[in-house]
Order: structure tokens, then C-alpha cells, then sequence
RNA sequence: GCCCUCGUAGCUCAGUGGAUAGAGCACCGGCCUCCGGAGCCGGGUGCGCAGGUUCAAGUCCUGCCGAGGGCGCCA
């Protein structure tokens, strides 16, 4: 049992025995911001002093007195602090312990527990439209998407990534018109897309002049390229789903005349309308125009309809783009008129990503290219930077600064512990430093304020994963490797290995501490999709 | 007009309803006899405004102000 537990356990059982009954699941342990305050604290005598109208302080006081008598393993003194608060200071050993159970749990286990059941779960993300290249804008939720997909992983989903290719409708006859006018040597339509790319597809394009095959030929010539960008930053979808083949398979169709079987249809002004409003939307919502094209919420519908019913994900994670989340209500009014739970449909919405020249257009020809970004700083650094925080936080991009300020970007200051630890593993090696099985060493022996730092932030690391799994928010995650990597520079600076003057028994168990602290940092950079190198 | 997200230090951002609100960058000082100085140590009164809920609000609720995004027989 680890320390929390065997903590939790003592104050229902100390409540219990003053009169107080409890559930375990009501007692909340909480590591706190300040060490002084201990290793642990509760404010169960704060949440229980109002129901059982007392004091919380005194409260806090008696069971403290009755854990202090019998007190769980490890647990060296329990105080009572602030309006009611009832902190835990413990023997170091209880890190000690958990350092052993690290090493032996190791990347493949550590800090992995089992919150998803298996559940089948998909996250769409990027998504941008074959259009033009993926720019910083549409594709800087990829390492959001993969993060996440790797952290749902880790904690027992069963993950697919998806690309939900938009490759039918008005924008690829546009695409189409932009390219054929290029090989007529003219200029783009006004509406068309401008950017120098559409130029270098026409000199390749040998078909005919319809707009709907130019227009396709260009889209699979841009998607390749999309992928290939993908791939640099080690972004792998499972699925490239295509919208055209959706139409064409007649699920549109079919999913229509679902929904007007369910009466959820009717026709007006030649166009098909689906009656969103009884399902919360704010308006009706055609799906098949007057001119008999289906729109593209009906395409959705039906890829929808398809995720969930015919290939039997659970649940799904859809990531799209604050500029995009005006569909979001009218997809959840077709889930529910289908008969599918929405809840199942989860949506994250990341918030603008921008340029200080203004807005990004594939159309205007105003964006950075992502390979530029990764050209630039490299595939680590740029997935990091947009993992760096919440993607609800709006981003302005300046890319002079973000190049100026590369070197200090805060990938390196990790990697460099990683690598770091590497050299030290190495040095170890090559001066033939005797290494003891951890059975065979005293661990006891780390006492430094700065061993002991990092052994406290090692054992944060499940409950920080389970975070970021359940609030869907790998940066939480990020700056938990970052207070590591800070941990270990410290840690590092103050207390050598191998030094002149560190007893051997020291040596042995400083680097079990440091092995513990590789596969901390192991397993954070690789939910994170970084790289841990052993040079830099 | 209605809806969504966000306003925290000069800048970029953390902050599961808890205790004295924290990091990085920038700026100013220190620190290399040891395993990599891409590092370490020190220097800090800032939660947009006003109400409310609560033992406790940066966090939850309401209103206002400000920023971004949406409200198509576009995708």
C-alpha cells in the first residue's frame, strides 16, 4: 500500500473511532504547494466541521492527537495548520519506498494506470483541407492531438488518430479553378487560392480541364504533402478518412433519409431540412440545397453516424479550431436526432492561432508553413511550443522571437537533463563504477534537500498523467517535465555521483535515484511526442 | 443583437474551491579542482471592474468592460 492509502485509511479509521463516520472516497489527500506544510494535507475537518457544527481547528486537533497515537506506516507527525488544515509530515523513506517501485515499475508501467477500460476511442485532429499546405494555424493542434492520443493511451484507452479529409465540394472546384487558370498562365480567381503552390501543381497537371478532377488531382498532391509534414513531427493518423468517399458510398443518403424516418426532416424552398431547433440548435439546418448538392453539415452528419454506429467507437474526441465551432451545435442536435448519445461526442476547441501580420489564409497566401516553423527550429521544439500551454489560450505568433528565443526554447532545457543523465550513466561506465542491484542498496543514505526534491516530483507523476488524460490537457504534463528537468539541474549542481569525496554507498544510491529520475523524463517526453536524447 | 473561449508580473504562460498566487523570458548580481555552464544560486505586492455563493474565490454564479472566434442553400 502506498503512503496516500495507508494515510487516507488512518483518518477514516481515527473519524470512525471518535464517532465520525466516513467514506474513504470522501477523504481527500492533497500534496501541497509549500513544503513546509508537509508531504500530504487533508481539509476533511473543514468540509466536516459545518454538518457536525464544530469548530474545524478543534476538530482537526482530536484527530491528529488519535493518528499521532497510532500513527500508519512512515507517517512521522500530523499537525494541524491554518483555519482547520491537517498536514502530514512523513519519514523520507516513504520516497525511498516509492523510488524502489519506479525502478521496478519502469517506462512500461510507471505511472500507467488503467482509467480508460480499453474504451474504443478516437481523436480527430488537424483536419485542414487539402487546400494548401498545413500552415502553423490549421496544424498546430497536431501535437495537441498525438499528445493526447499518447497519454490515452497510457492510461488504457484504446486511441485511433484520424485526418477527416474535406475533399468534395465548393473548395476543391475553386482549388480546381485556381490551378487550371495557373496553367492557362492567368491569374487565380479573386475567391481563388494564390499561394505559389497551386502554380507548381498546374505544371504537373496533365488532365483535363474540368474543375472537379484538377481540382482532385491538386488535393491529393497537397494531402501527400500534409502527411509527409505529419510524419516530421512523428504524427501518425491510424485513418485518413475521405468526405468524397462518404458521399459516394451513399451514407449521406442513407443517413438522410434516417433522419426522416425519425420525422426529424422536412422540404422547403426545394432544399432539405433537417429541424435542428427541436434538439437545441438555434436554427434549422439545410442538408440538401436547392440545386441538390448535400451541404456540409449533412456530410458530417454522415461521417458521424459512421464513427459511432458502423464502426463502433465509443467514444470520440473531436479537435477543431475555434473558427469551426459554430458547426458543433448542429452536429450534436444530428447525433441526438440519430439516436446516438452525444455525450459520447466530445469537442475541443482550441482557440486562434496568429500571425502579428494578422489572420492566416490559405487564400490571401498569408500563413507560415509548418515545415517552415520545423526548418527553422526543429520538429522537438515546435511540437513543444504549442504543448507549452492549454489550447484555449489564444496565440499570437511572432516567428522572429519565436527563432530569437529557440536556442532558450524550453525543449532544450529538458533534453539537456536527459542528456545529462545519459553522461553521467556513461562516466559510470567508463570509469567501471560498480553498480549493486537496488535490493543490495541503502537508499536511506539520500537525504539531500535536493534528492529528495526530485523523488517528490517523481512520485507526482501518475496523478499529473491521470490529469492530463481525464482534462484532456497534455500541457499539464509539460510542466510537470519541465519542474523535473528543473529538479535534476538542481539536484545535479548540488550533489555528484561519483565525486571526490562521495562514499561509494552513496554513489550506488544516487544513481538509482538518477535512473529513477531518466524514467521519469523517459516517459514524459515520449507522452509528449520529444525526443530524449543522450547527446545534444 | 445572440452564442463560445479568454483577461494573472514588462513579455509568454502555470495555478484539482484552500494556507504567504508561481515559472520561463528579459534585466541586474554571484557560481566552473569533480559527472556536459544549453546549467546552478539570489534579486518580484500582479489576479480587467462590480456584485453574489462559500468556513474559504484567481478558480464557481450574475452583470459590465476589453480581446479573439462563431451565428450561410460556404466548407
Amino acid at each position: 500500500m502506498n503512503a496516500a492509502d495507508a494515510l487516507a485509511e488512518s483518518i477514516v479509521n481515527e473519524l470512525r473511532a471518535l464517532g465520525i463516520d466516513v467514506a474513504l472516497r470522501d477523504v481527500h489527500l492533497e500534496r501541497p504547494a509549500r513544503k513546509e506544510h508537509g508531504d500530504f494535507s487533508t481539509n476533511i475537518a473543514l468540509v466536516l466541521s459545518k454538518s457536525l457544527g464544530r469548530n474545524p481547528r478543534e476538530l482537526a486537533g482530536e484527530l491528529a492527537a488519535s493518528i499521532n497515537a497510532r500513527p500508519p506506516r512512515n507517517l512521522e507527525v500530523a499537525q494541524v495548520a491554518g483555519p482547520g488544515f491537517l498536514n502530514f509530515r512523513l519519514r523520507p523513506a516513504w520516497l525511498h519506498e516509492a523510488l524502489g517501485e519506479i525502478v521496478t515499475a519502469a517506462e512500461s508501467s510507471y505511472a500507467a494506470p488503467d482509467l480508460g477500460h480499453g474504451e474504443r476511442t478516437q481523436i480527430e485532429f488537424v483536419s485542414a483541407n487539402p487546400t494548401g499546405p498545413v500552415h502553423v494555424g490549421n496544424g498546430w493542434f497536431g501535437a495537441y492531438g498525438d499528445a493526447l492520443a499518447r497519454i490515452m493511451t497510457r492510461t488504457g484507452w484504446s486511441v485511433s488518430r484520424e485526418y477527416y479529409v474535406n475533399d468534395t465540394g465548393g473548395q476543391i472546384r475553386l482549388l480546381g479553378e485556381s490551378v487550371l487558370a495557373r496553367r492557362r498562365g492567368e491569374v487565380p480567381p479573386e475567391q481563388g487560392y494564390q499561394g505559389e503552390y497551386v502554380g507548381e501543381i498546374a505544371a504537373q497537371y496533365e488532365g483535363s480541364d474540368d474543375v472537379v478532377e484538377a481540382g482532385r488531382f491538386a488535393a491529393e498532391q497537397i494531402l501527400a504533402n500534409i502527411r509527409a509534414t505529419m510524419e516530421r513531427l512523428g504524427i501518425h493518423f491510424d485513418e485518413w478518412y475521405s468526405q468524397a468517399f462518404i458521399e459516394e458510398s451513399g451514407r449521406v443518403a442513407a443517413t438522410i433519409e434516417e433522419l426522416r424516418s425519425r420525422g426529424h426532416i422536412y422540404d422547403e424552398g426545394g432544399a432539405v431540412w433537417f429541424r435542428a431547433t427541436t434538439f437545441g440548435d438555434s436554427r434549422d439546418r439545410v442538408l440538401v440545397k436547392s440545386n441538390g448538392d448535400a451541404t456540409y453539415l449533412a456530410g458530417d452528419l454522415a461521417y458521424h453516424r459512421n464513427k459511432f454506429v458502423e464502426r463502433g467507437f465509443h467514444r470520440v474526441i473531436d479537435v477543431f479550431g475555434a473558427d469551426t465551432h459554430g458547426q458543433v451545435a448542429s452536429l450534436r442536435a444530428g447525433m441526438e436526432a440519430l439516436g446516438i448519445d452525444p455525450s459520447r461526442l466530445e469537442v475541443r476547441i482550441g482557440q486562434m492561432i496568429s500571425l502579428v501580420s494578422g489572420r492566416m489564409s490559405k487564400r490571401s497566401g498569408n500563413y507560415v508553413r509548418l515545415d517552415t516553423l520545423i526548418d527553422e527550429i526543429g520538429p522537438d521544439a515546435t511540437r513543444l511550443l504549442s504543448l507549452l500551454s492549454s489550447i484555449d489560450q489564444a496565440t499570437t505568433l511572432d516567428l522572429d522571437i519565436v527563432k530569437e528565443r529557440s536556442a532558450e526554447n524550453p525543449v532544450f532545457y529538458v533534453q539537456y537533463a536527459h542528456a545529462r543523465i545519459a553522461s553521467i550513466k556513461k562516466v559510470a561506465f567508463e570509469r567501471a563504477v560498480d553498480t549493486r542491484p537496488i535490493e543490495a542498496v541503502d537508499l536511506g543514505l539520500l537525504e539531500h534537500e535536493r534528492e529528495l526534491d526530485v523523488l517528490r516530483t517523481l512520485v507526482d507523476l501518475p496523478r499529473v498523467v491521470e490529469e492530463a488524460a481525464v482534462d484532456r490537457a497534455p500541457y499539464k504534463l509539460t510542466n510537470w517535465v519541465r519542474r523535473l528537468a528543473g529538479d535534476f539541474h538542481s539536484f545535479y549542481h548540488d550533489c555528484y555521483v561519483m565525486g571526490e569525496g562521495v562514499a561509494p554507498d552513496l554513489t550506488q544510491a544516487r544513481l538509482w535515484l538518477v535512473e529513477a529520475a531518466r524514467i521519469g523524463l523517459s516517459i514524459g517526453l515520449d507522452l509528449l511526442g520529444v525526443n530524449a536524447p543522450d547527446e545534444m
